[in-house]
DNA sequence: CGAATGTCAGTTGTCTGACAACATCATCAA
DNA sequence: TTGATGATGTTGTCAGACAACTGACATTCG
């Protein structure tokens, strides 16, 4: 039986923060399935050493994931959407270059342009800026030997990398490249759709055999719940698929 | 300057569901927009004349959901993902004939076909069915005005419908019909894609103007965790996006 | 004068102990 | 047998205290 959290000094987080992944490893760990009951209060405050506003405050996040149901007086129960998962859903934030690589990609970036320029009121409005504020465009595809299975464009603020933009490898993950120089992106608000490229990108790429692509328009946020980029992903259909959990 | 609660003893919910409501109707009133400071834990315990404990769990529901952001010694404030929150995520589980409402359509289904028949073992599996059982198959069309927005494919256990399928309204919606035969289906994993139609299908229906296709496939659970619904969802591309928040 | 350090008030993070409200079950009395 | 009652275990809520962090200002030292 464990006691006390695991990274006593290590971990900076909070304690409500290591609590939560606590509870997750133990449901895991216990075996526990949908109609189980989960350890009292009092169990848990003596078993991991904390206290119950603590851990009432993890034990709600966990309620509010749907992973268990509370019903006063008896308990905490696990719940029948726990046991819904899927292995990497759409809706855990990575960066591009992450997500293809889980799919089994060794992808070669190329950069097609870079530039500096003023962002439309679109992108302006989806990241904040101020009417004088201009963005980084980049464009990009993302190839698997000679195949383009992607074709991106990130719009991050100028303020956010400084420097000639010529001096930089952008052939690497764009998040990486926000985090050294600035804020590296924790979470975003998506859109889906299904689209064709556009011409002129189909014309000027020799795209014709692209056929349908999986379009995410994104917005992504610091963990400060700042906007630092926005991103248009154009995925080959053929070669991508995502899973999630409705509930 | 509102004291207490709104609905003192009408109000079943626990003081931290209705905080979380009050706290997300605050930040609308006051117009709080991004980088604002929220009222201190002492203020709003005092507004709302609850205990500090109560407030926190409550915060810490809106921290999980990205609308706000806490900084240890300073305060908590809003964050962008506040401005442009997904009111129907695609992670929320609805009935297809709900969204497509939600769309601003109003949709006329029409049955292409309905029969029972032995299961292909991927959707045998899907179902958790074992060998012997059968399925409902169920293939419609979903249009506006005269626009085919949606092709769909459903399929049920048979045993879930009891009776003749022909004496059944299957223009409905299927989660209704399952209510009241067998079990609402409440959760569901899925897995979108970009494709094109079928070719037979194109054919058959006249849809060569349907153009790239966001496919949703799909697996119904019940509130028991049973599966109780597979299905195959084309959208028209030009007609549909879906939100979501990655984090 | 400038930079490092100390102090203080304000805010969030965590703990302790207590009581209320609800669910279950054993006990007891009619 | 059955209904009432109370004991016990559980979650819901409260009150107060202290720790840890932030920012601003004052102080000290070079």
């Amino acid at each position: 039986m464990e006691m006390g959290l695991r990274n006593g000094l290590r971990d900076k987080r909070t304690v409500v923060a290591q609590l939560r992944e606590e509870l997750s490893l133990l449901i895991e760990k216990e075996k526990l399935v949908t109609g189980d009951r989960l350890p009292t209060e009092l169990e848990l405050t003596g078993r991991f050493r904390i206290s119950r506003p603590a851990l009432r405050e993890a034990l709600k996040l966990l309620e509010q994931d749907g992973i268990i149901n509370v019903v006063h007086g008896k308990g905490r129960f696990i719940s029948a959407t726990a046991a819904l998962r899927v292995e990497r859903p759409i809706t855990c934030f990575e960066s591009v270059t992450d997500m293809v690589r889980r799919f089994g990609y060794q992808p070669n970036n190329k950069v097609l342009s870079i530039s500096e320029e003023e962002p439309d009121p679109e992108i302006a409005k989806a990241l904040a800026l101020n009417s004088s504020a201009r963005v980084i465009r980049l464009e990009r595809l993302r190839m698997q030997n000679d195949k383009v299975i992607m074709y991106c464009v990130d719009y991050v603020p100028r303020s956010a990398i400084p420097g000639r933009l010529d001096d930089l490898d952008w052939t690497g993950s764009l998040l990486d490249l926000l985090e050294k120089h600035y804020q590296r992106p924790k979470m975003s608000t998506a859109t889906a759709s299904a689209v064709m490229l556009p011409q002129h990108i189909v014309d000027r790429n020799n795209l014709h055999d692209f056929g349908p692509a999986f379009l995410i328009e994104e917005i992504a946020f610091s963990d400060a719940g700042l906007p630092v980029a926005y991103a248009q992903d154009y995925h080959r259909g053929s070669a991508f698929s995502f899973s999630f959990v409705r509930k």
